[in-house]
RNA sequence: GGCGCUAUGGUGCAACGGUUAGCACGUAGCCCUUUCAAGGCUAAAAUACGGGUUCGAUUCCCGUUAGCGCUACCA
């Protein structure tokens, strides 16, 4: 990717190029559609996260559609940090942000910007479109308009605005300073009637009467009285979007009675709008807006508790959106070639983690092995368990098998370190309930030793699934004993667990020695309880 | 309150004027079985309500209701 440079004003900027570090298999992404055709317009959108708290799942979704939508069109994504506000700002959370964005696999062509370092820009905005009589500066203390119609109240220099209007306008509007000498912010000036229309991917047309519009604020006051502060939102965004040449605005819902607004602004600065699209919002169980009372709201979050990235970017993407058919399980680059505007739905969708966990499962076992393998390597060293013998040879091969025989019965990564223990280390315990529940027969030690001692005597080269059945099922009915009591208080006995994969093949992956070894370990186990 | 958006089983989606309203998650049962999963089969379960338009409405229009969003010198 070339670097660049923008120059806008007095302000220049350069974009970092950003290191696209690889997260386990999920840095795939296909050779998509050609390119546009020459002429064609390219496409590009962004995400612009506000710093105010962790990467939500709402959020995380938006960014994926923006995601899908431009590796599809093959155009650019660009990241936006919204910082305007620096007040509820909050630098530090900005990394979390980005590396949850890195863990979902959306990666970005420009970027991070930061709004906080864009300032003068928007300042030149304000007074272009001070001096086209776009807006005006506004005096009046900020209780005047907060709060709508009781504001109205308030006004007692101003007449009642008759019919519909619940809009305040104040005087400064009209070039009458309310209270001059305090230090003035810029206010947009909507108006007076008529309609502001835009055109939505998802929604379709809209239009939205002036009148319900407030001449809403574009910078804050500044320190002094001839000086503005930081920009407000729609300011900082229209700027933004016109200055990266954005071409589609792919946000949540939560924006479409800001887009009027922002569709004066373009107007007011000479511009053209870009296509918007809103994507419903994502609500939790009891159909509210999704927040932390629901549970883990924070895509690192779900990092943490070892859900595939994958799996959770396929649960996402059919949140709001279908392909429009019944396929549900689509890997990343049958993602990317499905996505459209089109199919973005436009009702509210509730997140369902039972189905995130059920996504979570396929993903386990369908997975191609080797794609599996490097998040379970990673899983294993934070556990402590990892062996580097496993990373090759004959080592990785049986590292290989192993996790494959595992995989049916995990439900997250983490489970390959605790439920799993006993494959990957000698130091386990025998869980007191699978006792319980498989050693209640008093003639268990004496068959779990006898056992020992008949697998003990087969040889290392012919140790495998069949020879094991048969000395187990030999034994069982020699002692006249249902051979299900032997294999229940074996798997017990090697691998601590009343759950486990078949015993003969848990028998073979763990080799003859280390099951013996154990069988004879448990009567002391057996007998100690 | 005002303005706006939305409305298919409990949940996510499909059906874009004509289907016995489909798929998946979840739930229940059965099969398989060596524990537990997985897998297979089956079942219960939906077009919010009321009006239109139409030969025919889940689908188009209006109203009601409900949910959500916006209504800040937050984003």
């Amino acid at each position: 990717m070339p670097r660049w440079t923008i120059r806008l004003g007095f302000v220049t900027l350069s974009n970092r190029v950003f290191d696209e570090r690889s997260y386990g298999y999920l840095q795939a992404i296909p050779q998509m559609s050609e390119m546009p055709k020459n002429g064609a317009t390219p496409v590009r959108v962004r995400f612009a996260p506000s710093p105010t708290g962790y990467l939500h799942v709402g959020g995380a979704r938006t960014a994926l559609f923006n995601w899908l939508f431009a590796r599809h069109q093959r155009g650019a994504m660009i990241l936006r940090i919204e910082d305007t506000d620096a007040e509820r700002n909050k630098p530090e959370l900005v990394q979390g942000i980005i590396d949850g964005l890195h863990w979902l696999g959306v990666n970005w062509d420009e970027g991070p910007f930061y709004q906080s370092q864009r300032t003068p820009l928007y300042q030149q905005a304000g007074r272009k479109l001070l001096a086209n009589g776009s807006a005006f500066l506004c005096y009046c203390p900020a209780e005047r308009y907060a709060g709508g119609d009781h504001a109205i109240e308030a006004q007692d220099d101003q007449p009642k605005p008759a019919g519909p209007r619940r809009i305040v306008r104040c005087t400064c509007r009209d070039g009458k300073p309310s209270t001059p000498g305090t230090r003035p912010a810029v206010r947009f000036r909507v108006p007076a009637g008529g309609t502001t229309k835009f055109f939505d991917a998802v929604f379709g047309e809209r239009e939205f009467s002036n009148d319900e519009m407030e001449d809403f604020v574009l910078l804050r006051s500044g320190k002094s009285h001839d000086e503005f502060g930081q920009s407000m939102y729609q300011l900082g965004v229209v700027v933004d979007d016109i200055d990266m040449r954005i071409t589609h605005v792919i946000r949540g819902a939560d924006h479409i009675s800001n887009t009027p607004k922002q569709v004066l602004l373009y107007r007011a600065l000479d511009a053209q709008p870009p296509v918007f699209a809103h994507v419903p919002l994502i609500l939790g169980p009891d159909k509210s807006r999704l927040s932390k009372r629901h549970g883990a709201t924070d895509v690192n979050m779900y990092r943490t508790e070892g859900f595939l990235p994958e799996a959770f970017r396929n649960f996402l993407a059919l949140l709001g959106w279908s392909p429009g058919g019944d396929a549900e399980f689509l890997r990343t680059n049958e993602l990317l070639e499905k996505f459209s505007l089109e199919g973005v739905s436009r009702t509210n969708a509730v997140f369902d983690r039972p189905k995130l966990e059920w996504f979570n499962t396929q993903y386990l076992q369908k997975l191609p092995i080797e794609d599996l393998l490097p998040q379970v390597e990673a899983e294993l060293k934070r556990a402590n368990l990892w062996k580097n013998e496993w990373a090759g040879g004959a080592g990785h091969q049986w590292f290989s098998k192993t996790v494959d025989l595992l995989r049916p019965r995990i439900r997250l990564l983490p489970d390959f370190a605790a439920w799993s223990r006993a494959f990957f280390s000698d130091n386990f315990e025998i869980d007191p309930a699978a006792k319980a529940k498989f050693w209640k027969d008093p003639k268990i030690p004496d068959l779990l030793s006898k056992l020992a001692e008949k697998l003990a005597a087969i040889p290392p080269s012919d140790w495998s699934h069949d020879a094991c059945d048969h000395a187990l099922r030999a034994l069982a009915e020699a002692e006249t004993v249902k051979a299900g009591l032997l294999i229940n208080a074996t798997r017990v006995a090697i691998v601590g667990q009343a759950v486990a994969p078949p015993l003969f093949d848990t028998m073979v992956v763990l080799g003859r020695d280390r099951v013996v070894t154990r069988l004879r370990h448990s009567m002391s186990a057996s007998t100690s309880s």
